[in-house]
DNA sequence: GTCTATATTTGGATAGAC
DNA sequence: GTCTATCCAAATATAGAC
């Protein structure tokens, strides 16, 4: 029988700072020079490792895209939750729109990874993948506060941040003159898909 | 002196001739493999050539990423200036935006080569990102017809075509989720920006 | 857990013969 | 204009010693 006296791991720990460590060094990697651009050999000398030593820590490099993209995920979702409570379910709806396209255009490489498939042979897990459905959920979810349930409307409601986020990553990154637009772009998502009472607080 | 008496340059014409056909082995193997999995080998191989010899059309893969790029732009050029022509332009403005997202979703690898800044080090060269300027006063001149001059207005309009372009490709490329909404998001967007009557047909 | 060594593949590009 | 022959560089990944 194993002796499994001690509560902390230390050597699961040391394992996983080390692997948070490669995934630092991966972000400012890719936001140097480009999302697709990652190689474990820079990588490796980023963190003070030979390329191979990488292994240890992730099986391949997709492996590394696939934990940035969850990271990503995770990012996002919490920016979405802790959002400040409020009773007006419309002040939230807009709150959570400006937090969103925040985290769109505060920075492109992310936004890259996680909305436009773009990397060759790169598909994120199911694992990865999954906060990404809970992030849409809170957006149906603000939505259904105002009392708007139309599919149609979460499809709108979608593609009007997300053309937002585009136009303001592609055309203008790190300016605002599509982000500015989003408070008037919310009003007229709203004439045409009227809030009811039916809050529920 | 040098003859000059054929008019048909036999030679250049061959030579363009080929450059086309490069040109349009490149969007297969694109459409197959992913637009930043682009080969010189294999690309060479497809036209029944070794690679070197394509650098007798090409001197380099970014010149043929750039044709591609002034390739698509002029397609899209091409699509909106053929329009049939209509006295209603609010008509004109719908049908304008209803074929650039037709032209986006035909084909997301030349929509990510267009509007998706992605491959490493290729950025188009001035000559062949002039018609996208074009394409954009396009737009300008079809909301103007209808009398929304506000550059707010313009930029707005972008975002939303933009948007559903960008939603439909990267969560059902092939399908019309999206693409569907256009109608009933002019319409929202034409409450906003109402046309005047100040027509000029 | 990290290293050296190395396998393997791939890919862009040039030189020079024909 | 196309080929052969190469070069060079970069990159992912594995094996095995320490």
């Amino acid at each position: 029988m194993s002796g499994k006296l001690p509560v902390r791991d230390r050597r699961a720990e040391r394992h996983a700072a080390t692997r948070r460590e490669i995934l630092d060094a991966a972000w400012e990697l890719v936001r140097t020079d480009g999302l697709a651009s990652l190689a474990m050999r820079n990588l490796g000398q980023r963190v003070g490792m030979r390329a191979q030593s990488l292994y240890a820590y992730f099986p391949s490099k997709h492996a590394i895209y696939d934990a940035m993209f969850a990271d990503s995920n995770r990012q996002l979702l919490d920016r979405l939750t802790n959002l400040p409570p409020s009773d007006d379910p419309i002040d939230r709806l807009r709150r959570q729109a400006r937090r969103f396209l925040d985290f769109c255009i505060e920075d492109p490489v992310r936004y890259q990874l996680l909305f436009q498939r773009t990397i060759p042979g790169f598909e994120p897990s199911a694992e990865s993948y999954a906060p990404a459905l809970d992030v849409l959920d809170h957006s149906r979810q603000a939505l259904r506060d105002c009392g708007i349930d139309e599919s149609r409307a979460l499809d709108t409601w979608t593609a009007l941040t997300a053309g937002l986020a585009a136009q303001q990553n592609s055309n203008e990154p790190g300016g605002d003159r599509w982000v500015r637009l989003l408070d008037e772009v919310i009003d007229m998502f709203l004439v045409r898909y009227p809030p009811t009472e039916s809050r529920r607080p």
